[in-house]
DNA sequence: TTTATATATTAGGATATTCTAATAATACAA
DNA sequence: TTGTATTATTAGAATATCCTAATATATAAA
């Protein structure tokens, strides 16, 4: 019955800003996945969205790959994936993982 | 496809409170519904607990009803309930709504 | 009414967050 | 090398959050 509450709050915290949590949408139910892409689809600046991913990295939300010059986000687990269908009230098996 | 991010985001701000989460766990999974049961539970002072709980109320996160000179907090609603247990990866069916 | 118990509100300092502007780093192409 | 495209980092102002301390309100009991 042990919960770290600290931790799971830590984790809503990264999620819970709304351009963070449109690019983490967009990253499970489009194909958007490089900062350009996030960049145009929120409207917000290329050094916010990158700060905002960074944040979203050290909360272990997303991973990043890099291919060329560009790097590519992923969702970083199906837990992300169910909270985040849970919030929006979606079936995680409509998500691109 | 239209989403409210700002408004998603407010509610996961509101839950994103190691306090206010523990708050609403408790409420959830065991009987912990007023003030002075979440005082001994958090070891958050009384007015730390009662402002957190303001803030769950105007999130739409739970609802109060005065009993005597008791105020019983209850989760607002069935979704709340599926994003806290897509949190910590428990059943909603094991919760007290 | 007075007193006690439970909860809510307010004020304010310390700390954290979010954005913009400027600059740096990385990879590729000419 | 030089230039171009993509992404990351840093600095800093404006704003928001979180707690404590003090005070207010609401109900019940004496």
């Amino acid at each position: 019955m042990e919960v770290d509450y600290i931790h799971q709050a830590e984790l809503l915290k990264a999620l819970a800003n709304p351009t963070r949590l449109q690019i983490v949408h967009c990253l499970l139910s489009t194909g958007c996945r490089n900062v350009g892409c996030m960049e145009r689809g929120t409207g917000m600046s290329q050094s916010c969205i990158s700060q905002h991913l960074q944040k979203l990295k050290a909360a272990g939300i997303v991973t990043a790959e890099r291919s060329g010059n560009e790097v590519y986000y992923r969702a970083a687990s199906p837990e992300v994936a169910r909270l985040v269908a849970a919030l929006f009230q979606e079936e995680v098996e409509s998500y691109v993982l």
